[in-house]
DNA sequence: AGATACGAAATCGTATACAATCATCGTAGT
DNA sequence: ACTACGATGATTGTATACGATTTCGTATCT
């Protein structure tokens, strides 16, 4: 038999490289702004530039960073606006995703994602943000995560990995939000129990990520309130 | 003053590879299932390996190509459904690019892409698929270019290349459509111009997607029929 | 003092070289 | 005839080296 990957990489540096920055960027390592060298990247990583290069590449694609010609990388979504574009965007895929996972989902899958959002629940006081986030993305990935098309679901976790980005820099919680999203999580299992059309289960989806927008939005200063109809759920 | 790129390329290489490649996959010549060699590559376009590796990982981000360690890239979008998934995505993108471009639409814009759309239909005699293609895609533009979120603009454009690669390739067009399609564009234009709630206009611009695909599946296999429900337009 | 030109340091861009890995095909053994 | 095995060629993975470009500090001129 033909050992594989007796204890020696297998695992390319490029890759390598590639989960490690994304992993410093969502953790809050590098923030937004932050100047991404090449050769330090390398010497921390205990390689050369091109697999730091490849990986680099890869990020700008996925829009984590943005990359200039002869200057370099840097970790992108600096603008505030972007929390907004971002939100909205994954309202609009996530919406999509737990709309066209509804009509495959089982009772089993509502038991478990209700028993998600009792942690939730407990969790609210001594409240912990990380694990409740946590909570969080494990509740709506049963709700989404049976979408037949890869596409979507692929937009939906970028969304979420970008989200993460975002919060572990610049965005702070708003308070009051958690017990308000657990309420809405509730809501959002009996339409799906109910055999609604998925017109509405879609539109429950959107809305709950739209009023998590809005309670940022209302701490926020008025230019960005008045960014246009950005919430674009009915 | 600094003579800036004086005749000397100042678009990298990397770039050059990028977008050579791009160009070969969305025209037809490297169809799906493709195997993209390195060093073919390089010689082809009169550079060396590593500005083609970088340009072949931007791609596997995007979903052009995909990747395996130590074998290498081939073409994405080989499987048929894949088309189905495409359109479907695209669905939903765009047509919430156009719901949110909606608001800021002004009657110039009515006005160009009404003069697009009777371009289109002088085209219907004397088909030309190509240069129906290119006047479609210019009539959508004036619909969703407004939209203010630029992430979700960069996913309609992602979606549009993505069906021209698979188009220029594998699925043909289907006899009669084109001209449903004209009178289809009338109809949102009409939506447009009545002021109707942004909820209309997105459904309106769904739907006109999904009949595209309807048209298609018509024609296609039962075992693709029967994907399950991939509509999602109410 | 302010602006401009120059130069040095930092950083990126790419070619080349070689190691690592995988696919193929021929050969030996059953 | 068929399968297991090993050599060979093709291809990818990474390090290093060096040229190209930008940035920033400094000196010079007005």
């Amino acid at each position: 038999m033909t050992e594989r990957n007796a204890g020696s990489p297998s695992i390319s540096k490029s890759e390598q490289a590639y989960t490690a920055i994304k992993a410093k960027i969502l953790g809050g390592e590098f923030t937004p702004g932050y100047r991404l060298v090449l050769a330090a990247l390398a010497a921390d990583l205990g390689c050369s530039v091109v697999p730091v290069r490849e990986a680099i590449r890869r990020l700008e694609a996925e829009n984590f960073v943005t990359f200039e010609r002869n200057v370099g990388a840097t970790v992108a979504g600096i603008d505030p606006t972007e929390y907004l574009y971002t939100m909205q965007t994954l309202s609009i895929v996530e919406g999509a995703a737990t709309a066209l996972s509804a009509p495959l989902i089982t009772a089993s899958d509502i038991t478990r994602a209700r028993a998600i959002n009792a942690q939730m629940r407990e969790c609210l006081n001594n409240f912990d943000p990380v694990r409740f986030t946590s909570l969080n993305q494990q509740f709506h990935s049963v709700l989404f995560e049976n979408c037949p098309n890869p596409h979507i679901l692929d937009l939906v976790h970028r969304g979420w990995n970008r989200l993460q980005a975002l919060r572990s820099s610049t965005f702070s919680y708003v308070p009051g939000r958690a017990s308000e999203s657990v309420a809405e999580h509730e809501g959002l299992l009996q339409i799906l129990e109910s055999g609604a059309p998925v017109e509405d289960i879609e539109r429950a989806a959107r809305a709950h990520r739209a009023s998590t927008l809005d309670a940022y939005l209302a701490r926020s200063t008025p230019e960005q309130q008045a960014q246009g109809p950005l919430a674009l759920s009915y």
